[in-house]
DNA sequence: CTTAATTTGTTATAATATAACGTTTGTTAT
DNA sequence: ATAACAAACGTTATATTATAACAAATTAAG
């Protein structure tokens, strides 16, 4: 009998515990200070757990702020397919789900002979509370 | 009469000059090392060359790997719109020029109301080389 | 139980990036 | 030309982000 869904360990569970939390990407020394009561005291603890809820899809990287946000899409298609929304003032961070688009570049194909497997998509701009102001 | 071309400093010339010549995607330190013979002897100096590079689109940062690549767009509308294809195994680098995809990006709306002003897009896959062997 | 795989704990260090300061150089307008 | 301003520079120190290396503990499977 194959366990399909991904048991999570003591430590992915308290990291994916302060992300769900938080309202906005968090960087992974924030996440450290945030669980060192909870007993992760070394950086290299929130990077594997990182990495792994990564691999399964349970949160994203935001690469151009370095910062970590929960996956809003049941776990998007095992992060295979992200856009993101990024106000550049305000720096809230969204998640874009769009299957038109995701399906647009998910099927785009390069001249160059190269076969995607993945992709990730951040837009910058103003939010509306950013724009009025 | 107002300078339409912008004008590089020495600083800013040198360090456009390393990434010209380079096959791919350079890091910022090893940057430093290139032109350390040249003068430039602290990160500050590449940092800030870099960013003005980025700044009038001469230049691209290339998010996923820290690293910067020169612009193969007569200068991407200022940076505005960037694609860029990413071998996971030899890691080559290649910006994705397609005018249907930028059009289809660039006029790409949120359903929040927030305007997007620039995108960035990086795709992954294995290149033609890499997928034969 | 045994073996393999994963996760953990820990120390140290590597790699990436910016703060703060004062100086120099380049541009613009008088 | 020179005063006023902005941009670029040089330098030192430090902040931030991320990984190497190794041993111990835990979990999953046969
Ligand atoms: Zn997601
Ligand atoms: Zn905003
Ligand atoms: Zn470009
Ligand atoms: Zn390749």
């Amino acid at each position: 009998m194959t366990q399909k869904q991904e048991q999570l360990s003591k430590n992915q569970q308290i990291v994916l515990s302060i992300i769900e939390k938080a309202k906005g990407p968090l960087k992974a020394y924030s996440i450290l200070y945030n669980v060192q009561k909870k007993g992760i005291k070394a950086p290299l603890q929130v990077y594997r757990a990182l990495e792994k809820l990564i691999e399964i899809g349970k949160i994203h990287k935001i690469e151009s702020k370095n910062a970590f946000i929960v996956c809003k899409n049941s776990d998007c298609e095992i992060s295979k397919a992200t856009a993101f929304s990024i106000c550049e003032k305000c720096e809230v961070v969204d998640e874009v789900s769009n299957v038109k688009l995701s399906n647009y570049l998910s099927k785009f194909n390069d001249k160059k002979g190269m076969k995607f497997k993945r992709f990730n998509l951040e837009f910058f701009g103003l939010c509306k509370r950013c724009k009025i102001k």
